[in-house]
DNA sequence: CTTGACGTTTACGCAAACGTAAAGTAGCTA
DNA sequence: TAGCTACTTTACGTTTGCGTAAACGTCAAG
C-alpha cells in the first residue's frame, strides 16, 4: 500500500523508464539538478503551496506536469513575481482549470499583469539604451585603445 | 556658518525660488513626493551610500544632481538591481568621472548588465504572451457574454 | 551489517529593504 | 513662550526566500 506512484503514473510494472526526457516521473535531485535549483528550495515552493508532488512513502514523486508547473514558476521568479503572486496566478489557472469561478477577476487580474510586464519591458529597454550610452561615453573618452 | 546652501546652489540672497521644476535644491519631503518613496527610504539610500546631499544644519538639501541621481536608482531599482548593485555602478560612473580607473572593468560590467537585462526582456515577452493566450482560452471558453 | 547515497522533517539563521516607534531638534507663528 | 510642523537620529521589527545544520528513515552494494 505503498507504491502509489506505479497506479498514479506508470500503468504496468516498471515504475519508470529513465528515458533522459520520455520519463513521466522525477525525483527531486532530479528536477533540482535539471533547473538548477536546490531540493531546498523545491521543498519551500511546495511550503508555500506553489507545487504538490505526489508521494512515495515520504519521497517526493514529480509529474510531467508538476515539472512543467516548475519550469513555469521559475521563469515567473526570473522575471520579478514574488512566490506570493506566482501562487496567486497559479490559483487562477487551477481555478479556471475546474472551470468554476469569476472569470472577470481572473482576466482582469491577468490584463493588469500583463500591463505591470509591459510596462517593466519598457522600463528595462531604457535602460538597456542608458546603458549602452553610458558604454559608448567611456569607450570613446579617451579613445578605443585596446579596441575591446 | 550654517547655511551651505547659499554657497553651493544658490549664488545670491534666496535659497530657493520655488519655481516648481527649475529649483535647485529640494527637501527630503520635496523628493519622496515627487517620486513617491517614503523619507524613510530616502535616508536608507544614503545610508547605503547610493546619494549624499547636502545639509543645512541637520536638514537634507538635495540639489538637482541628486534629485537626478535619485531618479537613477529609482529606475535601476524597477529593472531589478539590488541596491548593492546599484552602488556598484555608481561607483563605476564616479570613478569615471574622474577618468582615474579602470575603464575596461567598467565596460564589461556594463555589457554583462545589459546581456542579463536582455535576457529579462525576452523572459518577461514570454510571460506576456503565454498569460494573453491564457487570457484569450478563458475569454473563449464560454463565449463572450459580457465583452469586456 | 555497515556504509553510502539519497531522501525526509524540524528549526534556527540570515541578508535585503525598508517600516515603525521613540525621542529629540529647529524654525515659524500666534 | 508655547505650540505646530518638518526634520532628525537610534534602534528594534518585519517580510521574503531560501541556507544550513541536526537528526533521522530507507534501500542497494560491498
Amino acid at each position: 500500500m505503498n507504491d502509489l506512484v506505479q497506479q498514479l503514473e506508470s500503468s504496468h510494472a516498471t515504475i519508470d523508464t529513465p528515458d533522459e526526457l520520455n520519463r513521466h516521473s522525477f525525483s527531486i535531485s532530479d528536477l533540482s539538478g535539471e533547473f538548477d535549483v536546490t531540493a531546498r528550495a523545491l521543498r519551500f515552493y511546495e511550503d508555500q503551496g506553489l507545487i504538490a508532488p505526489q508521494r512515495s512513502g515520504l519521497s517526493r514523486v514529480y509529474s510531467k506536469r508538476d515539472r512543467a508547473r516548475l519550469a513555469w514558476i521559475l521563469r515567473a521568479k526570473r522575471v520579478g513575481f514574488s512566490l506570493a503572486e506566482i501562487r496567486e496566478m497559479i490559483d487562477l489557472y487551477d481555478l479556471n482549470d475546474g472551470r468554476n469561478i469569476q472569470r472577470r477577476v481572473t482576466i482582469e487580474k491577468c490584463r493588469e499583469r500583463i500591463r505591470l510586464l509591459k510596462e517593466q519591458c519598457t522600463d528595462i529597454e531604457s535602460s538597456i539604451s542608458e546603458l549602452s550610452d553610458f558604454v559608448d561615453l567611456i569607450v570613446s573618452i579617451e579613445g578605443p585603445e585596446h579596441a575591446l
